[in-house]
DNA sequence: CAGAAAATAATGTGATCACATTATATTGAT
DNA sequence: ATCAATATAATGTGATCACATTATTTTCTG
């Protein structure tokens, strides 16, 4: 029996949609994968490993991975080795305090530019939300958990942050799955109903107040960088 | 005689170096002329009209045009087209109070980090800067300019912000050329001898606010979009 | 049996080609 | 002469191959 190279890892499918470019696919199932944290630190992502695996090209892949390396999302190393990276406390800390000043920052710049229809369908995402969240459907949370953010600073058509935005929760994608594996815990407060109540009263202190906690609530349930690596030691 | 496509464009060319990967000489190469305003806003670049130019297979051409649209640095339309982004007055508004905000959080995070060594190499680089300005070497100043304030945000080992900023810079490129183009009258005050009076007293807030000024010094100068993009004709 | 050296396998990069899609130039009609 | 329709050229994407570099396995030596 021959051993398969890159067959240890179990991607979460995803159909791909018709009129779209290949590499598109791709990139944007990897994405989900990392976001999701389905794919753990450290184990290494090579090209052709992943176009047998997709039952692609190796090319559509090999774009899909510099793309992701530029994002941040994966790490080159110097060894040819292309791996999610692994977290370190300052590291995670500094991911943290990133996510705060640039999502308050865009909430407010995006504020003057919230119509009544964009808060209706900010309230239609954050019932998703907790829908996904009592069923306890983790990937679904976390993909709508974005949704919501960035629903709310696209909102500004001059938006120049939301790219630097999913850079940050690409790089913390491995990690918020935990932060959400214990979501129902945490969220006894409703942050987002928080922010659609200050966007009502285009009240952009009270807004930055709402991000900023709803952001810090994820983060309170991740207590140590070594109990990440030790759940994915687990998980592995 | 036959017209040729992408022969319009003028590149400062790069020697390049031993070892390295062809794909990473053309991205620098690229990336340097997008930062020194070398390439106006809206001409549109093809793989192969760079190949060309640059008498490489189109391959490399490929994977550094992906990596700067992915950076913001050029723009990929609907229509197959690349182009490096127009500027609109809010676009440009927007990255300049990015650039502060993140800038003045990268400088404070990096506070602690700074030795006396690194403080010498930043009053090195900043002699350097005083004698491309004097001399009136427009592409060095900026890229001596960029040289200090990444040096000085890299000192956090920790760092995350710095491709942040880097792809924030790129998309002001074409625009801090001209900023620079009247630099001599506008440098009465230098902002980076006041951001090392700051490092060397390791005060933070004195730093924020000689990067901030700094900022807001090279901001001065563009009056208008439309100045910017009348510039551009002018050259062009 | 353990460690070093050699051989084999695997990987990323660069090049070239085919193809569908889109832009541009040419032609034709009114 | 002007605008629409057609024809031609150009472009991005995906696929495959060659090659140099690096991992991994195997073999050899003590």
């Amino acid at each position: 029996m021959k051993k398969k190279k890159s067959a240890g890892l179990e991607l979460l499918m995803l159909e791909k949609a018709a009129g779209l470019k290949t590499n598109q696919w791709v990139y944007q199932l990897l994405r989900t994968n990392l976001l999701c944290g389905k794919i753990a630190p450290g184990i290494p992502l090579t090209i052709r490993g992943l176009a047998e695996v997709l039952d692609v090209s190796p090319m559509p892949v090999r774009e899909a991975l510099h793309r992701l390396a530029c994002e941040g999302a994966v790490e080159a190393k110097t060894n040819r080795r292309v791996i999610v990276p692994l977290m370190t406390a300052q590291k995670f800390s500094e991911l943290c305090e990133l996510r705060i000043l640039l999502e308050t920052h865009a909430a407010e710049s995006a504020l003057p530019y919230v119509r009544d229809r964009d808060i209706s369908n900010l309230e239609r995402i954050d019932t998703s939300i907790n829908d996904a969240v009592q069923r306890g459907d983790v990937e679904a949370t976390s993909l709508l958990n974005q949704d919501f953010h960035r629903y709310l600073y696209s909102a500004n058509p001059f938006q120049i942050v939301v790219p630097l935005v999913e850079s940050i929760w690409l790089q913390l994608g491995p990690f918020s799955r935990i932060a959400i594996d214990k979501l129902e815990k945490i969220y006894i407060v409703d942050r987002h109903v928080e922010a659609i109540e200050a966007l009502k009263q285009q009240n952009g202190f009270a807004l930055r107040r709402a991000i900023e906690a709803d952001i810090r609530d994820g983060i309170a349930s991740i207590k140590t960088v070594e109990g990440i690596h030790n759940y994915y030691k687990g998980v592995a």
